[in-house]
This record gives structure tokens, sequence and C-alpha cells, in this order.
DNA sequence: AATCGACTCAACCGCACTATC
DNA sequence: AGATAGTGCGGTTGAGTCGAT
């Protein structure tokens, strides 16, 4: 391979132009870490607590820039990260939330602890991308594609809405809870028991593409929820806010089904709805799932 | 022993988001 | 409201390693 290579690789550095990466602009050093250089940024940090990343390597000493810091110290030199090869526990969290959430690294590595975000994306890049990439984009396109809100019943989107605040609520305390996997407890419990009509049929499947197929007939029933990109950014939204955002949507739900008088025809809202009411709630593990409505209602919205 | 190619993983880059002024 | 700084994130790169030939 070696000529072509070389080839490409000039090719590349020919075309990186305009803006200089902050370690060149500043003159600062760049790739592998010494071990002295970690030394020093253990030990400030250690000391100081994680500052400002931008004023760390001047107060530390380090001839690097902070983001630079920051990577190493967030992918590497952290205490609490787990090295070495991933359990087949960890491999199957892995697996399936990534049939949920996508490339949603960060998200995936809160529910692994001592795993970092990168190394879930090496792994799943290395190992399992080969495996599952095929099935999974076929499942997330056909998901994407499947529906199509601008032709839905105005009490359709509303209730999509409402199912979208759910599902996200649902995610972030999927993001905060680090131990359980919880797309297995939620086909194991109470809930996978719920899991519409094809569950024998299913049989084959494994619980992954089986929940799949369970947020797919959620999806199917009325909603263009993306799950290729469930979510913005940084990080999932307050839960809090998410509360006033069910409860907006739901008035408006209710206002309008008061106003409206084509309820009878939609049966995707109604296949909506019913999922959402036979939803089981209880003090079990799937307590996240429960009616934030209950919580507004009760006046103990925190 | 030398070479090649596949693979791994630390590190970088650039974009996007949020907070602050 | 707009500008700027700080940070987080996902995609990508490239050096190092290892097995096959």
């Amino acid at each position: 391979m070696g000529k072509k290579r070389d080839e490409m690789k000039e090719e590349k550095k020919k075309k990186k132009k305009g803006k200089k990466a902050c370690c060149e602009r500043e003159g600062l050093r760049k790739g592998a870490w010494s071990a002295e250089e970690d030394k020093i940024l253990v030990d400030f940090i250690t000391q100081n607590g994680q500052t400002t990343w931008r004023n760390l390597p001047r107060l530390a000493g380090l001839l690097r820039c902070g983001k630079s810091c920051r990577l190493r110290w967030t992918n590497y030199l952290r205490p609490d990260i787990k090295r070495g090869p991933f359990s087949p526990d960890e491999e199957n969290t892995i697996i399936h939330l990534h049939s949920t959430l996508g490339n949603k690294w960060a998200a995936i590595a809160s529910n692994l602890p001592g795993r970092t975000d990168n190394d879930i994306k090496n792994f799943w890049n290395s190992h399992l991308r080969k495996r599952f990439s095929g099935e999974v984009l076929d499942q997330t396109s056909s998901l994407s594609k499947s529906v199509d809100t601008k032709h839905e019943s105005p009490q359709t989107r509303l209730l999509v809405q409402s199912e979208n605040v759910r599902v996200e609520t649902a995610e972030s305390h999927l993001s905060s809870k680090s131990e359980d996997d919880y797309l297995l407890c939620l086909w194991n419990s109470k809930v996978g028991d719920s899991f519409p009509s094809d569950r024998e049929g299913a049989g084959a499947q494994s619980p992954a593409s089986q929940t799949s197929s369970y947020i797919r007939t959620i999806e199917s029933g009325s909603r263009a929820r993306n799950l290729s990109e469930p979510c913005k950014k940084t990080s999932f939204p307050g839960e809090t806010d998410q509360k006033v955002k069910l409860l907006n949507c739901k008035k408006e739900a209710e206002e309008f089904g008061s106003n409206s008088d084509d309820s009878k025809s939609d049966d995707s809202s109604d296949t909506m709805l019913k999922i959402l009411l036979d939803f089981p709630m209880g003090s079990n593990e799937m307590e996240f799932l429960q009616d934030p409505f209950d919580d507004v209602s009760t006046g103990t919205l925190h």
C-alpha cells in the first residue's frame, strides 16, 4: 500500500489549509503525551481541580493547548477510567444503545461507567460496525422514511410531540442511570410483555432488534421521530423543562381534541394513545417512564 | 528477516452548543 | 441582540503493533 498511501497523505496535507489548530497558532506541543506531561497534568488537577481548560496548561506549566489537556484527562488520565477489553455485557449495552441512539457516543458512554465516548467509538468502529452497521442502517433509514408528519392531523402531531418529550425524558434518565442496560430491562420487564403483537413471530430476533421493532411500531403509528438523531448535541434537556413541554403538549392535545370532530377518524393517534396509556407504571425499575403529569398534577414538579 | 496489510487506539480537528458580556 | 469564550462532541487521522506471506 505504501506509495499510494503516501500520495494520499500529501494530497490531504495540501488540502488542509485555512484555520490553523490552536496548538499550531500558539506554538504548543502536539502528538503523544509523555509520562512527564501526564504527571504534571494529573498533579495539577489533583491539587487544583479542573479550572478552565484554557488556562490550565499555562498554570500547570504545560506546553499544550487546553483542549488537548481536557482530552488527555477525560479520555485517559481520569482515575475512574476502566481499561482493558469490553465485557460481553458492555458489548451488548453498546449494541442496544447504538441501535436506538445512533452515534451518540457520549450518551452511550454515560451508561457504561468507566468507559469514555472515545473508547466506545473506537470499539464500535473496530469491532462492531462491520457486524451491525448494515442492519442498523436499514432500520434507521426505514424509521426516518416511514413517517411523514406533514400528512398527519394536528391532533396526531400534538400527540407526536407529547411522545417525543416522553421519549426524550426516558433517554434523559437512561443517560443518567449508569449501571443497567435499560433496553434489556425494558424488554425483560412488563413493558416488554406489553410490546405489541408480533413478539412471538419475532422469536428469532435479538432483544435489540425486537426493541427497535417496538419503537418502530410507535413510530409508524404516528410520528416522525428520527431515532438516529434522538437529542440535541451535548446534553439531554432538563427534566423540568420536559415536564413543562409535556404539560403544554397535553393541554394542546386536549383542547384540540375537545374542539375537533375528527378524533374518531385517526386510527394512528388512537393506537398511539393506547400504547401510551397501556404503558405499565409503578414502583419498579422502569419508574423513569412514569407519566410526568402525575407529578405535575400533584404539584410535585421537581 | 523483510515486507505488507489489517487493525487498534490516542490524539487531533472542526463544528455546534451554551454561558457570559 | 450580537459577539466572544469555553466546552462538548463526533468524525477522522496516523503512529504503532501484530500476524500473514
